[in-house]
Formats: C-alpha cells, sequence, structure tokens
DNA sequence: ATTACGATTAAGCAATCGTTTAAGTGAGAA
DNA sequence: TTCTCACTTAAACGATTGCTTAATCGTAAT
C-alpha cells in the first residue's frame, strides 16, 4: 500500500521530487479540521445551526419543527456539543440551544454561495 | 415518530408556538448543503484540498506525500470533481489536479480558526 | 415521596463510507 | 500493433454513522 504508491512515484512520475517530505509535514496545519467539517456533514445538522442562526430554541421545538424524534435531535445535539457549536441553557424542565459562535454561519454562508454556482454550472 | 414528536411539543413545551411551519419552511435555504460539507468531512480530502491550495500536483504526487494507494487517492479525487472543488488537466500520462475555486480556501480558513479557538477553551 | 415531563443515554440494527484488490481505460514508447 | 505506465472504475469487505426503542436522569409539581 504505502511501498506500492512510494515505489511506482519515486521512480517515475512524481512532479514534486525533493518537495514531498516538506509538503508532507505541512498537512499538520489542518490535521483534525476534517472532525468539525463532520459535524457539519448531516443535512439535519447544518438545519439545526441554521434555525438556531434565527433563534434560541428547545430541544422539543426543534423535534417539532425537523419532524424527528426527540432523542434523534438530542444525539445530534450533543455531536453539536462537543465540537462548541451550540451552548445551551437550563430553564425548568426544558433546555435551550443557541449558537456559541458566528463561524458556524459564516461557513454555511460560504458554502451556499459554492453550492449555488456548482448548481449553476451545471454541477453533480 | 413524527407523531410521537408533534403530540408532545405541541400541547407542551413548544416556545416556537405558530412559528413552526414559518421555521420549517425557511430550511430549504440550506437545501442540500450538507452534500458539501460531506466531502470535506474526511481527513484525506481536506489533507488532498490543502495541498492543491499550495501547488498543482498529479495523482502520483498526492500518493506520494499522503503514502496512500493511488486508487483510494483516485477515488477522493472523484468526490473533490464532482462537487467542483478541483480542476483536473491531462499531460500525457499524467493527470493534474487543482482547486477550482477559491471558495474552499475560505471554508478551511474559518474552520482553522474555529478550531484553534474550541481547542484553547478545552474542546473535545 | 411520588408522579410527570423534557431531555439524555444505551443497545441494536440498517445503511453509508473508505479502503483494498483486481480489472479496465487512455496515452505514449517500442 | 504491442507493451508499459498513470490513472480510473468495480466489486467486496470492515468500520462508522444515524435512527429506533427502551431505560435513565434532572427538575418541577402534586
Amino acid at each position: 500500500m504505502n511501498a506500492n504508491a512510494r515505489d511506482i512515484c519515486s521512480e517515475y512520475g512524481a512532479s514534486v521530487k525533493d518537495d514531498a517530505p516538506e509538503l508532507r509535514e505541512s498537512i499538520l496545519e489542518v490535521a483534525g479540521l476534517s472532525e468539525l467539517f463532520k459535524v457539519l456533514a448531516d443535512e439535519t445538522r447544518t438545519r439545526i445551526l441554521f434555525l438556531l442562526s434565527k433563534r434560541e430554541l428547545c430541544v422539543c421545538d426543534l423535534a417539532l419543527i425537523l419532524e424527528m424524534s426527540l432523542p434523534a435531535v438530542s444525539h445530534h445535539l450533543r455531536l453539536l456539543k462537543m465540537m462548541r457549536l451550540v451552548a445551551y441553557r437550563r430553564e425548568g424542565k426544558q433546555v435551550f440551544y443557541s449558537l456559541d459562535d458566528d463561524h458556524v454561519v459564516e461557513l454555511i454562508s460560504v458554502a451556499g454561495k459554492h453550492f449555488s454556482e456548482m448548481r449553476e454550472s451545471g454541477g453533480a
């Protein structure tokens, strides 16, 4: 596997030559970053974040709006909480969720921009 | 399941009341958006995009740098291609890939910002 | 204390994802 | 043509993910 690629490329193609180690090390700059995108990579979770960007909502509200079961919504909120994307506040028996910061809004905005341009140019 | 959440929330908690339909409809604004995040939700693919943001590279180069098999890399590039995130150019036997636009760079930048702040505040 | 309710957690299952191996293209060299 | 190389595609397997049901927790009211 590793040896496979290495044997082939170190002798033939490989336009990178000696820069490979340097580039390989630079990868550390984006280490763990996909963990954040992984949390956004679910339709339900992007919906939740979008709704929370409009107003604070309790788990019950979200279940009602999204037409999903409470445990399902709670499960998603758990992931969003772990990624510090949402904050929660207890009020009696209810727990209200809101966005923790506005990075998410920016991410959704940029993604939306790309997505619409992609659709225009006949993307998948 | 749907009825479950509906029955509970329409009578009790539910801080949204009549706004639920309106909020439910607004969700369309982010429809399909998670598809884009799904493509970014893999460590290998964020690495590939990051590397391509530095320079144009052929499949063989990427396999060498990432120490992965050629088919594995090719498979990821296929998804990135479908999402219009990368462009490709054939040169003899080799195929060179590059970023299609700079939305990705912005997404990675914002995500990185959030990620580092999350780590500082003792995130998961 | 007991009961009720909003929310969380746990276990189990179906579906999706990422990798591997192997076969198949397309382009250049012999 | 025939061969090789860079790459792509296909099939298959193991690992993850997201949902469901059921049990549990925390708070408030009886």
